[in-house]
DNA sequence: TATCTTGTTAATCG
DNA sequence: ACGATTAACAAGAT
């Protein structure tokens, strides 16, 4: 489950490998993954050269001669940067380059490999909707988001359009950390808690990225994330004990998610 | 086999 | 307009 530790990590591995190279050919083995049509995709971008990568939130952009290419993973999958011959077992997309690698791409649920002309990144709704990464939140500027809102904390920080980058795996330590319950009303939040959140963002994503994001996914040479389980505080961790005051870790349902929390850090 | 799951959008209701 | 909920979508693991 890619999410912005991962992203960045990724962005920032395929800005130093890619940049300079130029896509000779498109491959595409699943359509309903783009948003144009599969003949417009590979014809537009052979050709190409790519001027940087960058990330914003779950979404990975990549500037091109020719325009944009706009990557979300979805909920897990690989990028790998391989020889052209050597190409791993799955891919649904690949790019290959003018010196003989290629870019594999793979994911197992909802990826998306789209196309936004170049100038026209402002159209493409998807990640013309985000709001600044969840990293650029000061403790000011979420007290503005928080001011005069409603619903869940939870739902804020997994609304892609209000703060991007953080999903149902980071979530949980970040509120835990800010000894918050998912469904705690915006409202009824005080400042103090508010400033213990910020800080709670920045803790719960940044050793992650520091260590090229988490165990569970890898980079472009298939290396895992050197974020490990062990890292995590309570996230997927039911039933072991809080490492705070050692009360039982559960695991709730909120809405349509599953919450991992200290019921005694974390009160309703 | 049945159930669960990390993302995102669209539709709907209050 | 906003918030809450649900369904749907292209798999894979257990």
């Amino acid at each position: 489950m890619p999410e912005l530790p991962e992203i960045v990590s990724r962005a920032r591995e395929m800005d130093r490998a890619l940049r300079g190279k130029t896509i000779i050919e498109v491959k595409i083995l699943q359509p309903k993954c783009l948003n144009v049509p599969a003949r417009r995709f590979r014809t537009v971008l052979a050709g190409a050269g790519v001027r940087e990568v960058r990330s914003r939130g779950k979404w990975i952009f990549v500037d091109t001669t020719q325009g944009w290419v706009l990557l979300n993973m979805g909920m897990g999958g690989e990028i790998l940067l391989v020889q052209r011959e050597a190409m791993p077992e799955k891919w649904r997309v690949s790019f290959a380059f003018d010196d003989g690698t290629a870019l594999a791409l793979n994911f197992w649920w909802f990826g998306y490999v789209h196309y936004a002309g170049a100038g026209k990144l402002g159209k493409h709704a998807m990640t013309s909707q985000l709001g600044p990464d969840a990293t650029e939140f000061t403790r000011d500027r979420l007290q503005q988001m928080v001011t005069g809102k409603r619903g869940a904390v939870k739902a804020l920080l997994l609304d892609q359009s209000r703060m991007a980058g953080i999903g149902n795996a980071y979530v949980h330590d970040i509120l835990f950390m800010a000894r918050l319950h998912p469904l705690r009303r915006l409202e009824t939040l005080r400042q103090e808690e508010v400033d213990a959140l910020a800080h709670a963002i920045q803790a719960g994503l940044l050793p992650s990225i520091e260590r090229g994001g988490a165990f569970y996914e890898v980079d472009l040479h298939g290396k895992r994330g050197g974020f490990t389980r062990e890292d995590m505080l309570i996230g997927y961790r039911e039933g072991e004990a809080c490492p705070s005051c050692g009360t039982v870790i559960e695991k709730i349902k909120t809405s349509s998610t599953s919450s991992f929390i200290c019921p005694m850090c974390q009160p309703a």
